[in-house]
DNA sequence: CGGTGTGAATTACTTCACAGCG
DNA sequence: CGCTGTGAAGTAATTCACACCG
């Protein structure tokens, strides 16, 4: 089990544990790689191959027990307890991200619970219940209260020199809402995300239209 | 050209253009492809054989003219017109979104020009200056004036019955928001965004601290 | 039987390495 | 020379196919 596991399999893993979920709730108690794989548009091979990373969850004959699978997928991707994290930014789209505290991050197991920004100008307003801090003091924050994840949500123009610090004050996850892409020492986790790249990759096809009689 | 291109080329060709662009606004007129390469951490092979898909834009012991590259992959991405999408949703996640149209997506190309919701209380209210009109009235407006892309912000349990009928009125590429995986025939694009998820990656890595070195 | 777990085969993607050209 | 464009080599991910077990 510590043999390196691909990062495309974690990628999948949140998604069969919400179709677990799903059917935990409507009272399924067994389920097959293949009922899961119609769901999720994924073939039931990859998904037996994806779980035999972390151990072997099902029974030959009947598939894999939903509760079981459920609560090993909870402490594998650590479900099992609450995320603090802290937004860094407090313009347009950090405020739009704030948003999703209640809706969408809080009911997920994530709690933004510190909101940063660089410009003093910023310090000490207001963003969704949490007073704006000045960035220069995450040091000292960090060492009486360390939290592990920062949401950037910053101008490009200052996403690198922000990650540095974040990086400098011991922050090992960030999740980049900027468009720019940051550097950061090995050991440190970045994720990407950004709307609109998605929506370019989306007019790439409209604007070349249909290799002829796509499959798939 | 009309060779099968990878998908994933395509999902980094929008970096490429966007360090094009500031390349462009600093004044440079030639860029190696290592010089890309650092800046977003990908091999210069991979940035040379990305776009040699597309044709053969480098000048040899030179490296690529920056205007022009810019403008083929202005032209090969579709970013050398605007987009109007359509909001299917107006509860939070969707207004949420329709609050970046201001700022991320209409800097972008897209315009937000049409909001939907199926739920009839809720028709007739107002998101982001777009008046939310009656999804089942979606067929006759396509008629009218078809809009190709759709962004999915509902909650997912009507996730796939508002995609079937997207795709019924014409609707050939969505951006789902939901947590649900929807189901679209052959030719119908579908892409993911879910911040949840990327944060949900995040978790993994510190639940499951240090594979021995991680190596990258 | 039916469905998992998994080596082996296949396919997809990335990197190498070098010929060729400005 | 320096750097592109690209077949060839190498790696990584997916799918196959079947032994095995409840």
């Amino acid at each position: 089990m510590p043999l390196k596991i691909p990062d495309v399999v974690i990628e999948r893993l949140p998604n069969y544990y919400r179709q677990l979920t799903e059917l935990r709730a409507a009272g399924v108690s067994t389920v097959s790689s293949q009922e899961i794989g119609e769901a999720l548009d994924v073939t039931p091979a990859q998904i037996r191959k994806d779980l035999s990373y972390f151990g072997r969850f099902g029974k030959q004959g009947r598939g894999y027990p939903v509760d079981r699978l459920t609560e090993e997928l909870e402490t594998i991707l650590g479900f099992n307890r609450r995320w603090r994290v802290m937004l860094v930014g407090s313009g347009g789209i950090a405020r739009t991200i704030a948003s999703l505290n209640d809706g969408s991050f809080r009911p997920a197991g994530f709690d933004i619970v510190r909101v940063y920004d660089s410009d003093p100008a910023r310090v000490g307003r207001t963003v969704n219940g949490n007073r704006v801090r000045d960035l220069a003091r995450i040091d000292a924050d960090m060492r009486d209260d360390p939290i592990e994840i920062a949401i950037l949500a910053t101008p490009g123009a200052v996403a690198q020199e922000l990650t540095d610090a974040l990086v400098q004050a011991g922050v090992c996850s960030i999740l980049n809402y900027t468009s720019v892409v940051v550097h950061t020492p090995p050991g440190v986790e970045v994720r990407h995300v950004n709307p609109v790249l998605a929506l370019q990759t989306l007019t790439y096809h409209l604007a070349n239209p249909a290799d002829p009689m796509a499959t798939r």
